[in-house]
DNA sequence: GACATAATACCAACCAGTTGGTATGCAGGT
DNA sequence: ACCTGCATACCAACTGGTTGGTATTATGTC
């Protein structure tokens, strides 16, 4: 009496937005205060009662949204990365015409968006997967994905200012993006040693910097195909 | 009756090295354990009791030798940095004449040890921090700590090499030190995301590659002053 | 009244830390 | 040598607060 339980309302038919029952606002009040909580103190630590007093609501609400902590956890990440996916689709730089500069457009705003506390702008992914990767499978599975999703769109640019200014260069775009997730997922690492932005923004610069050499600008600019 | 209490006998005065009691080697048992169970499963995942049982011990000897669950923590990162400065001061690298060779040595070792399982080569100062940043202040500084004398060693011979390499450039030794531990951190967060090293080793060439463009050879090399 | 949502009350397992006890080693006095 | 006093090292059993999860009840909406 355990698998098969309720498939819950959270993917609802998209009804009528205001009027019925408020329930996508509650659990989507759970999925932040989750994400926050887990964002400050970690995975383990995160106690299901403090993301309900961080929502709002009490634990009737949140084992009614999610079959269990983990669940909710693995829910949290998927809410956390179509927060960022849209986050980064609303950025100015992700509608510049040209490749590379979306390349470094990306660099440079996750540099700006380092502002205001810790928990605001480090990873939801990189925190959980640290401690859940061995003990939590199906929490590791959906870090990997969503970092490997947010990737998938870098390795995309990448790729094409990659045929535009360094065509027979030896890297490659995937490895290039997943490279650059490292250096975030690092630079957080080190800002919360440091109880600070400054170090992660210091490493985003050798990013970009990183970036410009691997594509050069002005040596033979290969037209598209 | 809490603070003041023990200052146990871990910092002996180096006395007969069989004979007497084995405090040492039960002491130094829980550290090693403590450094595997947290590298497994995180800080507040980690139990007294899992520490104890890969030591071979009980509670009572834990608690012997630590104040506390934290407490531990922070011995146990002391003992890990002190491990890693052993491991690297022995590595070959470290004892070529050439700054240059040893910046871009140490990168090469670090990609060179990512073997076996995830626990043996991740760090315990980047697991430990992620979740404890905020909760726990007193682990987070020593993670701090450690983390920033580790990129001090490798800065001297940043500093060293740039000076004859690239005197001239705009950015120092100490950024691109903690830089390296950046990539490094996220290396092994991607390693724990994809279950494998495979992704680890391909940051490190990308940072064994910045580190040569940042240093390049052969052009008006600087002699010492 | 059927259904979804959410609150209250509760439980059983878990776990950091405590207690009290035993074993061992080391003085120094005789 | 032998005893005594004291500190260290360790263990087994216990405790009390915590916490994920459940059972039940209440409320609002079609």
């Amino acid at each position: 009496m355990k698998a098969v339980k309720r498939s819950a309302s959270v993917l609802r038919k998209a009804g009528k937005p205001a009027k019925a029952a408020p329930s996508q606002a509650s659990a989507r009040k759970l999925l932040d205060a989750a994400v926050h909580v887990i964002r400050s103190k970690g995975y383990s630590a995160a106690r299901v009662e403090d993301i309900c007093a961080e929502a709002g609501l009490t634990k009737g609400a949140f084992f009614h949204h999610f079959d269990s902590k983990e669940a909710c956890a693995i829910a949290a990440a998927a809410h956390f990365a179509a927060n960022a996916d849209a986050l980064f689709d609303a950025a100015p730089y992700s509608r510049s015409p040209d490749a590379r500069a979306r390349v470094l457009g990306y660099v440079e705003f996750r540099k700006a968006i380092l502002k205001g506390d810790l928990p605001q702008f480090t990873c939801l992914l990189g925190t959980m997967v640290q401690e859940a990767y061995d003990s939590h499978p199906a929490i590791r599975a959906a870090c990997d994905r969503y970092i490997s999703e947010h990737a998938g769109r870098l390795e995309t640019d990448i790729a094409e200012a990659k045929a535009r200014h360094a065509p027979d260069a030896a890297w490659t775009p995937e490895s290039a993006a997943l490279y650059s997730q490292a250096v975030l997922q690092g630079a957080f690492i080190l800002a919360k040693a440091r109880h600070g932005p400054k170090v992660a923004a210091d490493c985003l610069d050798h990013l970009k910097y990183y970036f410009e050499t691997l594509l050069p600008v002005g040596e033979a600019e290969h037209p598209g195909p």
